[in-house]
DNA sequence: TTTTATCTACCTATCAATAGATAGATAAAT
DNA sequence: ATTTATCTATCTATTGATAGGTAGATAAAA
């Protein structure tokens, strides 16, 4: 059975890592500094995560979890595709804002060539699941903004730029100006 | 002097250490593979470059040289606006295609809240060119697309997607809708 | 012309620090 | 009694970095 202590553990597992992936990559991390932030030992960490790409995996996964449900479902007859759109831009900047790192899967995918396959393997369906939601939101959308592979792209790139030049209006103009040209 | 030798052994090194970051980031080369690559020992490469940031920043430097060279001029009075963009897209297309490997900036943005202050100096450097060049470039250009950090966002953006679903088409296909959204 | 000095570009050898990983002990919980 | 979650202790490999040496080129001084 796993206790509430232990699940407290690995969340706080789960945290140190992925803030440290979000800022510098999945080589930013080690088992020492996680051990250190936790408070417990590195030997600790690879009880709860053998190798390190399970680690890795394991944070891309809850991520994933996370992200689609604050996003809630596409699918909802009381929005238009702009409005999801719009919410899903919110989503960027919120974790922007809020964490003042960058998508993790920004970080892993642009360093996908160099990531254990196990990883890897995890951050391309966060992917294709973040490419279906926004297709499933733009249902019935046309425009010149109107596509998937489009809107996670320029939400990614204008993440990264934001991070790289230190202006969070990058992100936040990107959204602007995808959701003025979606039409309903 | 620098001899002609001298001038292609540190061109060796800078590309192997490009290649390398361009596909796992910064901390995916080491001075040993470097050498071994090269043909020479790690401490001749320490001697080249003292320091790994000593490094990394010749490698952006250098990159951002050749990536304007590659562009030319932005401003041409042959050409309009969008031809230009067309050129920038093609610009990123050919290297996603030439290398395998994604935008030495696109890696090093994203993880830019990781990187040595040197390293990340060149890479805000490289931005602002990026983003001057494009700005130049659409002077006079309207449009739903027509804006240089967006631009720039869009591609770099769907150049992650592409590398991490393997699908170079989805750069392709951004760049151009982007260029058909841009008006003169 | 020969000697002396300096510089370049490499070498060998080595360092301390850190990486991921494992074995075995322990104590608490089930 | 067994499982869970941690510890201590340790391993091997790799990291960036440095010290000290050397062959060859260049250049200035004797």
């Amino acid at each position: 059975m796993i206790t509430k202590q232990t699940n407290d553990r690995l969340s706080s597992i789960l945290d140190v890592a992925e803030s440290h992936i979000r800022r510098g990559g999945f080589n930013a991390v080690s088992f020492r500094d996680i051990a250190t932030a936790v408070g417990i030992k590195s030997s600790s960490v690879h009880y709860h995560f053998p190798h390190k790409h399970d680690l890795g995996k394991a944070v891309v996964e809850r991520y994933a979890i996370n992200f689609v449900e604050v996003l809630g479902s596409p699918i909802n007859s009381l929005e238009t595709p702009t409005m999801r759109i719009e919410r899903l831009g919110a989503a960027y900047s919120g974790s922007l804002a809020q964490d003042g790192a960058i998508c993790l899967a920004c970080v892993l995918g642009a360093e996908s060539a160099g990531l254990p396959e196990e990883v890897n393997g995890a951050v391309i369906a966060f992917f294709k699941q973040l490419l279906q939601w926004t297709e499933e939101a733009l249902t019935g959308a046309q425009g010149p903004a109107a596509d998937a592979s489009y809107i996670i792209s320029a939400m990614q790139g204008a993440m990264v730029l934001s991070i790289a030049l230190n202006d969070p209006r990058k992100l936040e103009e990107a959204v602007t100006r995808l959701v003025r040209f979606i039409e309903v």
